[in-house]
DNA sequence: CCTAACTGGTTTCATTTGTAACCATCGATA
DNA sequence: TATCGATGGTTACAAATGAAACCAGTTAGG
């Protein structure tokens, strides 16, 4: 540690430019924006719709509020997103047996082909991006989000043997 | 390299929860809205509103657009920020000599005494969720944001002889 | 000068979002 | 089996957002 430019400690003012919270939304709104305009130019579809169409694709089938666990979404959000699917016949209900307050979802065939359109788009924009990163700064940014995510709670810590 | 679980490339699915976008959207999306709640539960302000406080407590005084740039807000968002803002009597605008267009906006006494208290909770909240994380993965995540807002385009390469 | 193109900033309108209320169903339990 | 609390999911309403239209004011040409 040399002379850091880092103040998280003395001055009476914040330094919005290095403030890890604001760094990283913006980042992530910036990212997740030019992202966007590929599933919004090619199918016009909002983010929830992007990602209850990529949950469905990856899993096959799940119920909403599986949905919105993994995709974390609000159900509200998974709501809406599925009735706008379901409307476009990208997706169908299927009730429960058992428990008629659930219903899973799966994505027709149409629903199953703008899946299969999309996934090289979204693989090709996320090469491209960590492609402007050398590959030390690549695993920085992907590790540095892993911990974070560990540190949140939302992950268990690799055991010791991966890579 | 050894046998990583990365799959940007041959697979027919996408794997969301492995999906840098996704990730640090969600990641973002999490910091920001824990971090909100302090602003939000202490003065009832929204986003835009922080991010105007803590702009004009930073810089002393700015015009609206120089607002925008520096804390990466729509134009109609700082807009609406300052208006309300003014009408809590946190912040003033002073004409300009020469240009009738243009505002220069600063922070009253009040809204300096807001923004002189938020400042520690704002660098205690990254401190701590620094803090859980080892100092490699600070390093790691703190650099990993910084080379991908350099391959954006935001900011240059820092001159060899920093840290 | 007078107009046309541009810039700083606000407003309008449609869309998206979040909170909370809501409805239906399920499971436990008395 | 009647009731009560939890759960899956939708809806209503208010607030936040973004795009585009808009209103000064400014600058550059003719």
């Amino acid at each position: 540690m040399t002379a850091e430019s880092e103040d998280s400690g003395g001055s009476e003012i914040l330094d919005l430019e290095n403030f890890l919270p604001y760094r990283l939304y913006r980042l992530a709104d910036a990212v997740s924006r030019e992202f966007g305009a590929i599933y919004k130019d090619s199918h016009g579809l909002t983010r929830p719709e992007w990602r209850t169409l990529s949950g469905l694709g990856q899993r096959g089938t799940m119920t909403a509020t599986e949905l919105g666990a993994q995709s974390a979404m609000h159900k509200t959000k998974v709501s809406r997103a599925v009735a706008e699917l379901e409307r476009r016949r990208w997706l169908t209900r299927l009730p429960d047996e058992n428990d008629r307050r659930i219903e899973h979802l799966a994505l027709t065939k149409a629903g199953l082909a703008a899946y299969r359109e999309m996934v090289p788009l979204a693989k090709a924009f996320e090469r491209a991006l960590l492609a402007k990163l050398s590959a030390t700064e690549q695993a920085c940014i992907v590790n540095g989000v892993a911990s974070l995510e560990i540190a949140l709670g939302w992950k268990q810590r690799p055991s010791p043997g991966d890579t």
